[in-house]
DNA sequence: TATGAATGAGTGTTCATTCAT
DNA sequence: CATGAATGAACACTCATTCAT
């Protein structure tokens, strides 16, 4: 009865709202994950919790709803990827920028991570996603650009892989991931080059540092 | 197992019981991560909470002599890898069989995505873990087996992007990550070969399918 | 009616319960003693536990706001006394009526008898009492009613030694603690009179009896 | 069945055991209040859980048992004021020495503060005391030592009313709860003389730093 | 419609007491 | 008999969600 899907447009200060809602929410994941309490993204979003029930059935909606949106910018990123002549390039460009966005936000990560997360309406922007991902793959494979064994469901796996190494090194390597993006793309390509990797490899003495540090803030709370 | 050596041999009941809920906090970490509550861990073990707050100091503590018994067998595993002549064999096999006994426990995973988590003595394995495996991609690229930019820290991020691909595709496509692992494999080894895939990619209606099973049980708690 | 003058005006039914609360707490308090849980100073208010923490950030809050209100009517009638024209009975009225204020407040006491109990706040209210009595101790002393060797500490002692009495007695003999006020006051008068005794003492049975009582009460809970 | 009365005296052992138990009990309840757990007692007494719950059916047992002892105690002093041929000095003597008694002791102090607490042991104890308080008072009244309306019942209330005083100034002013006992001696006594104060005031600059101390060492727990 | 006050089940943790070894 | 392991009710406190204003 109150959410309204794409059906019915809200009323405009209720979209306001809704929009000043997710952009809390976006904020607060990015910087707390997803273990904000509600409240605190009403209050940051400048509304009452009240509201934030009013927009969304529950915690779980509003994540759905952000993954949905995030979602909808990968599927134009994917159209874009599509506008690329060069097979190769716009698979990886595709990948390249989509991981981008996924960094420095905790709680995309966090999303990402957990595929128990995102009801159905993501569902929906996936299938959307599938067949531009296959199209890209199949064009990748069809201009002899990578291994013929690769399928474009890979392509999802692959983004979530570099999830966990996001996470871990936002604050000390933020550009770590794309090196083992690299070796993975280093992997796939038919051509069997190696690529000049993104990024140094961490130093053990960094490392353990980031990992301290990280237990230090967190025991502090 | 763990700790007991150290301190005096616990009496046999509590040795019993603290195995027990290590057990139960294996099993529920592997099926619900680590938010279960130490209530449920120890009813699951058969005993009251109280018992699981006269072998642990806290919750954290109870994770954490877990991850430590993990992390022993780890390191054993890189033991026995070094004992293996061939580098890219004695590589290889490490981390194939530590990912495999990643695989199956959502708690485990946790952990080695989370370097938050943990305390001194998980520190102190890990401490023990690196030169070990600092020799096995010095073996491996001296043997000119692997690419020279290939550096030892590496090698822990490769095994926590395998996490989210594991924890997704568990129970219906258990060997997936291995298919992720050879394509990393795939991308830096110096002979540029082209490996076999130990598993089939996903079929999107897999995925889906998958996916949803997992929110509905997830709801359904 | 405390808090609220300072901060923005609670909402007319948050102020009601605020209100019922503190009575609650005060009622409690006062029949069982600082220990009663804040799930049944809640219940007894008619609200639930998260209101009392919606209204006090802890328990010790709700104690801290009970003994501030408290303190601020000790200060009113300490103001009132030095209205008093006669030295003697400004000091002794100011003893006699917050004593009579303490009666029947079991967690008044305790917390009269307790100095690491309560906040800034409360040592705010006892720095703003502690000149009021510095100043009917001088008059009294510049009058030559009371001793020379008497001292304005020496007031906060004698209310603090008045607590075990009354407490001990309040069901059987409620003005007995008046007796020993009495003595005290005779022991400091420089007139050397003996004042007529307000209370008789107590009988030895009934003694037992009393005691008797207040054990049976105790184990019933 | 377990614990022995008077009577059927017990084994030489279980004697030995319950002698530590109650000397356990009184350094730590003397030390930190009678909040400290069997646990903490059983151990500091060299014994087990489960053999102070053989001597003393539980913790309210131990406390009574304490309180009785140290009642004896008080006993032995009433009947060697007896002896005492200046009826004054045998009243305000047993005053005086029992007191001092009660003095350094916490948990002795929260008994005597809390009449709730103590069984029908302690009682018996009490009856055996009491003719002897009547008979002290009866003698210093004869005498025409102290005013005519002073009853035997006063002398305990006098001994329950410096237990809070003792208790806020054990640490910086030993000897102030004889101040106290002084003004009150100095209002029963019938000659009306003025005695010399065996301890100054506290100063409010004390008052106000020994309360803080003690709050800081609350809070650091 | 927006607000934020109210709710109470749930969390980690402690401790008096019981009972198997 | 002595031990200390086991127990679970109880506590202070949090937070997703509901509802009166």
């Amino acid at each position: 009865m109150a959410q309204a899907d794409a059906a019915r447009p809200l009323r405009k200060d209720a979209q306001i709202n809704r929009e000043r809602l997710l952009e809390a929410a976006r904020e607060l994941f990015a910087a707390k994950g997803l273990d904000v309490t509600l409240n605190d993204i009403a209050h940051h979003a400048g509304v009452g919790v009240g509201t934030a029930y009013r927009r969304f059935a529950n915690k779980g909606e509003i994540i759905d709803a952000l993954f949905e949106e995030r979602l909808q910018a990968v599927e134009a990123v994917a159209r874009e990827a599509l506008d690329e002549p060069d097979p190769w390039l716009a698979l990886t460009s595709y990948l390249r920028r989509t991981l981008r966005m996924q960094f420095g936000d905790r709680g995309l990560h966090q999303i990402m991570d957990d595929p128990t997360l995102g009801d159905e309406r993501i569902n929906d922007v996936r299938v959307r996603i599938a067949p531009l991902i296959v199209e890209l793959v199949e064009r990748a494979k069809t201009a002899g650009a990578i291994r013929d064994d690769f399928a474009p469901t890979d392509v999802t796996f692959i983004q979530s892989a570099m999830a966990p190494i996001m996470d871990s090194t936002r604050d000390v390597a933020p550009d770590l991931y794309e090196r083992y993006l690299t070796f993975i793309l280093d992997g796939i390509r038919s051509d069997r080059q190696v690529s000049l990797l993104p990024a140094p490899a961490l130093s053990s003495a960094i490392t353990h540092s980031a990992m301290t540090r990280k237990r230090r803030s967190r025991s502090a709370t």
